[in-house]
DNA sequence: AGGTGCCATTCCGGAGAGTGGAACGGTCCC
DNA sequence: GGGACCGTTCCACTCTCCGGAATGGCACCT
């Protein structure tokens, strides 16, 4: 049968800065999600390459070592040896050897006869999502501040695929609550964080066209790309998108973009607030006059890095 | 030759909380280093456990996994299989299998045809070293609080093996650069938040005392372990601990410590003032007010955990 | 003191997981 | 059109990895 025999069924889409273009190489089985006011459902998963085990093969020392890193990672001290045989379903002998290695290689650590993740974990996880590296110390006085001025809770979001990641939260003890609190990423299209980086990504709005689902999160939500094209019109007018109580109800967001140097957008930053309370002319001002100054401030360390260290293309990579 | 065959070299002491006393199961090699004003040496390498495969060992696929992921990690873009085949030095093949094994797993991701670290990589590194898993969204508000009131660099540090890991910070433009602005970590006994934890655990000051250097970091920097046991006797006694220029010179720290329900000292959370200006009693007075508030919401939000998801013990290890 | 249960660690024969070179089809570039 | 390099598949074979058995140690109970 030689290479034409049935691969693993595989879905894809070209990186957009990949060095070559292999167009169809991996083709599309990503189905469209429909509207629904149901929760959000799972994102789906992602597309699997060729080289992927099927769900029937046995696994092989790689995966067991894996399946020992999650059971030390949910751990919440570390773990002996019959534990972790107990609870991955690994003989204590197999899971001897793979803990040694894994400490070897610093992904595990060993303490004193218990085990526990390693601190290179957290290296090799590196920066993503994350804002641009090593800027951190200077974006973080600039969000203070925001706060400060403002009394309500400031967010940094990055896109990661098609939705945000919120990398950084200032808030004091009279914040708002918000279903943001909670996780880690929300939705494009829902959100200020999420309109903005749609409303300066061309390239993300284009990906989210193509793929992206408008789920219902409230009866404010916008469900349909004409409309919501129509809103990042005016978000890419005004330099400013708002979310009242699109994502959450009860809470109105304001947003603006964070640019790098080459005029992309990286990053937005964005303040939220009890929807009694509204969105301010003041706090839209705010908002901008932060987003402003993080982006000099941003340009200016990235004008400082060397071309070799510097990070390039967007920090998500997309489906 | 049995069970009394050569191990591997190995050091380590029984850590506190180990449910078996397993004393001179492992062998302790650690070689206590002298003090010195050279920068701090290299902390020393872990110790050797039994199952640790040797240098001489041929790498299995688990090594040769992580060596891919190491790889991924280091850079920069996503990687093609024949660049990641290069750098590891592996077949192409036992790359491509690999990698599809890493894929399914979360631990890298494919993007096109080229390879990235994976999301589930930061999921499995996981909270440590950081505070009590969950309490971030209560304690940030009072440290961000602490730094409006103070104007200056507000830490969060827990004991991790002997040293102190830096798990949050808060501080606005006005900041006064420190070293342990570059750095997670830093010494026990020349940091206002080393002392306090030294102070306040006994088991962590009596490995200190143990094992522990006192490396000179400055010309102020406590070296001996008699003069230190004094400062931590006023530590005790005041409830408070300062670092007067002991760690890097031209900073002055205040620490306080903030407890657990079981009266144990969790972490430190300390405000670091130009040496210029020092610590005044107001300083001092919010930053043993605002480790109190910390106490009394961290003990309030781990008395409402199960028992089961409750974290006990220190969050870091001793080496 | 002695017995029991459970632990980590080591041994070792053998099965099959994993290896990796060869080959194939595709794409890019000259 | 041909060469270079890519990702992907094949497949014979090696030797890595498996995991039960055994060992010594420790805590706990009687």
């Amino acid at each position: 049968m030689g290479n034409h025999g049935l691969a693993n069924p595989a879905a894809g889409v070209c990186p957009h800065f990949s060095r070559k273009v292999h167009t169809d190489r991996m083709p599309r089985t990503i189905t469209h999600q429909g509207s629904s006011s149901l929760p959000r459902p799972l994102p789906a998963p992602p597309p699997i390459a060729p080289n992927e085990p099927g769900p029937l093969e046995k696994p092989g020392s790689l995966e067991k070592g894996i399946t020992l890193l999650a059971s030390l990672s949910a751990a919440v001290e570390p773990m002996s040896l019959a534990e972790l045989s107990r609870k991955t379903g690994l003989p204590k002998t197999t899971a001897y050897r793979l803990l040694g290695v894994l400490c070897a290689k610093g992904l595990a650590q060993r303490i004193g006869i218990d085990y526990a993740i390693g601190d290179r974990l957290a290296t090799l996880a590196g920066p993503g999502p994350r804002m641009i590296p090593g800027t951190r110390p200077l974006v973080l006085p600039h969000m203070i501040r925001l706060y400060e001025r403002t009394r309500q809770t400031v967010n940094l979001a990055v896109a990661r695929g098609l939705e945000i990641a919120y990398v950084e939260r200032v808030y004091g003890h009279d914040r708002v609550s918000s279903p943001s609190d909670e996780v880690d990423r929300a939705p494009l299209h829902c959100t200020a964080s999420g309109k903005v980086l749609l409303a300066f990504d061309h390239g993300l709005n284009s990906a989210f066209h193509d793929r992206g689902t408008l789920d219902r999160m409230t009866r404010r939500t916008i469900v349909g790309h004409a409309a919501l094209d129509r809103e990042l019109s005016v978000v890419r007018r005004r330099g400013v998108a708002y979310s009242r109580e699109e994502f959450a109800e009860g809470v109105v967001c304001a947003a603006a973009p964070v640019f790098d140097g080459d005029g992309g957008v990286r990053m937005a930053v964005s303040v939220a607030c009890p929807s009694r309370s509204a969105v301010s002319g003041e706090v839209t001002a705010l908002v901008k006059q932060a987003a402003q100054a993080i982006s000099a401030t941003v340009v200016t360390a990235l004008s400082a890095m060397t071309p070799r260290t510097r990070p390039d293309g967007p920090p998500a990579s997309f489906l």
